[in-house]
RNA sequence: GGAGAGAUGCCGGAGUGGUUGAACGGGCUCGCCUGGAAAGCUAGUGUGCCCGAAAGGGUACCGGGGGUUCGAAUCCCUCUCUCUCCGCCA
């Protein structure tokens, strides 16, 4: 959420921001409500003040045996001028808490105005591979050498479901224990999260209110409160959930493996075929709290150490910075890392890189204690994939693909699968 | 699923309607003491919001929400969570 004191401070630069990501903005009427909010906080704590004196007198007139009727009677009447008072605040306050809750983050003046279109790729590693034989794609390839099967995991759960067996459950293990293995070498701490999270967490990560038909609610819908988590983001993000940590302990370095469980309703395409977008998928998540100051270190921290995973694997891929409109609703600065897919002709996206500054942690009142002036403040929130393997899966198979059929394993995950070539 | 108990500050733990933001103990910080430390002693030690240039003042907060009352940490309702016992169970 939007700290309404940066409104306050400065509506035109919050506005201009915004309006890279959202075709109108207008504070005129929040920035009334919050004025007219402050002066019934100003004239509330003025009537309690005086009841709180109405009150310690009555007191004393007990004490003291005297008849206090009247003063009863005055005191009653403030309680119910505080009472109108705080119906008229609250009503104010909860309008302003709804405008501010759907407002999405203020992007960084870096990123790009409008949506997809303005997306821009800011560097590629590697390069397309040429093959001088007939290709396959990867569903075609998984299905030969037996890595997945399809049609038994839609027997058995529906559409957008699947089923890695044999070396195709050795790879997608292999991957995830690469991932988990190079972060706890630079000093990461591991968490494994419950996969069912409550209606709170779902808001302070932001997946609510704006998100809430894409999760799948593990509650009849009329009183939904539990969910699957659609992203271990949103169970780190709420570990330190009304928290101060010490300024100390910051940056705190975080990691996590967890499936990710997505509704992504809509019809199905040619180019999703096999696992490119399915209802569960696995996914590392990297995710930093730091001071304001150390945010832009953390960030090209998570974004390197994705870059250096994708490119041990030797695969061919590019950075994308996205355009406002295209970062998700908390972010200010998204980071696309996307891999080479060649029967798709596309790049498709292995790893988000995000930094939410204040936005989660304002929801989540996570804050740290500065050092130096011993106030508490908001902490920056900040995540990445490191890496999701449902993407990487089908650009290993094609793009390591062999003319005779083979696929060679890539050397950082030979040990895990214990052979060079899927036959 | 059934029965009962509970949720208070950084921690432990008092407090069952009237100067209680909260006894007492521990921890931590500052200072004194010391060659240095320990012990001992002194003082201090929550957060949000509002007013104020500041000093400071006001207000709210004893799991969340609501109610009773002139007045609620204390009484009532409700929700959430924790613990104990029983049942069921991978």
């Amino acid at each position: 959420m939007i700290d309404i004191k940066q409104i306050i401070a400065n509506p035109e630069a919050v506005r201009t921001a915004l309006l890279k990501r959202l075709e109108s903005v207008d504070f005129t009427e929040l920035l009334q409500w919050e004025s007219e909010r402050k002066s019934l906080v100003v004239a509330m704590e003025n009537k309690r003040n005086e009841r709180n004196k109405g009150t310690a007198e009555i007191s004393r007139m007990m004490k003291e045996k005297q008849d206090a009727t009247t003063a009863r009677e005055t005191v009653k009447q403030i309680g119910k001028d505080i009472a109108d008072l705080k119906n008229k605040h609250d009503d104010l306050a909860t309008r302003i808490h709804d405008l501010l809750v759907n407002l999405p983050n203020i992007p960084e003046d870096i990123v790009p105005a409008g949506g997809k279109e303005n997306n821009v790729v800011i560097e590629t590693f590697g390069e397309k591979p040429g093959f001088d034989f007939k290709t396959k794609d990867h569903v075609d390839l998984a299905t030969d050498l037996k890595l997945v099967d399809y049609a038994r995991g839609t027997k058995m759960g529906g559409t957008r479901k699947w089923v890695y067996y044999g070396d195709g459950a050795l790879l997608e293990w292999g991957l995830i224990n690469y991932f988990i293995n190079h972060h706890i070498k630079n000093g990461y701490a591991f968490m494994l999260p419950p996969h069912i999270l409550n209606a709170e967490s779902g808001y302070v990560a932001g997946q609510f209110p704006k998100f809430k038909e894409d999760v799948f609610h593990l509650d009849a819908e009329e009183d939904a409160t539990h969910f699957l988590l659609p992203t271990s983001e949103t169970a780190i993000a709420n570990f330190y959930r009304d928290d101060v940590l010490r300024e100390a302990e910051l940056p705190k370095k975080i990691f996590s493996y967890t499936p990710c469980y997505r509704k992504e309703a809509g019809g199905y395409r040619t180019s999703e075929r096999g696992t490119i977008r399915g209802n569960q998928f696995n996914k590392v998540e990297i995710f930093h709290l730091t001071t304001p100051e150390q945010s832009e270190v953390s960030f090209q921290e998570i974004l390197a150490t994705a870059k250096q995973l994708l490119r041990n694997l030797g695969l061919h891929f590019r950075v994308s910075r996205l355009a406002a409109d295209d970062c998700s609703a908390s972010m200010a600065k998204t980071y696309d890392l996307e891999v080479w897919i060649p029967s798709i002709n596309d790049y498709k996206e292995v790893s988000s890189v995000s930094t939410a500054h204040t936005y989660q942690a304002i929801r989540g009142n996570i804050r740290y204690k500065d050092a130096a002036t011993k106030k508490n403040k908001y902490v920056h929130t900040l995540n990445g994939s490191a890496l999701a393997t449902s993407r990487l899966f089908p650009a290993i198979l094609e793009q390591f693909q062999q003319a005779d059929g083979r696929v060679k394993v890539p050397e950082v995950l030979v040990p895990f699968l214990g052979k060079e070539y899927f036959e």
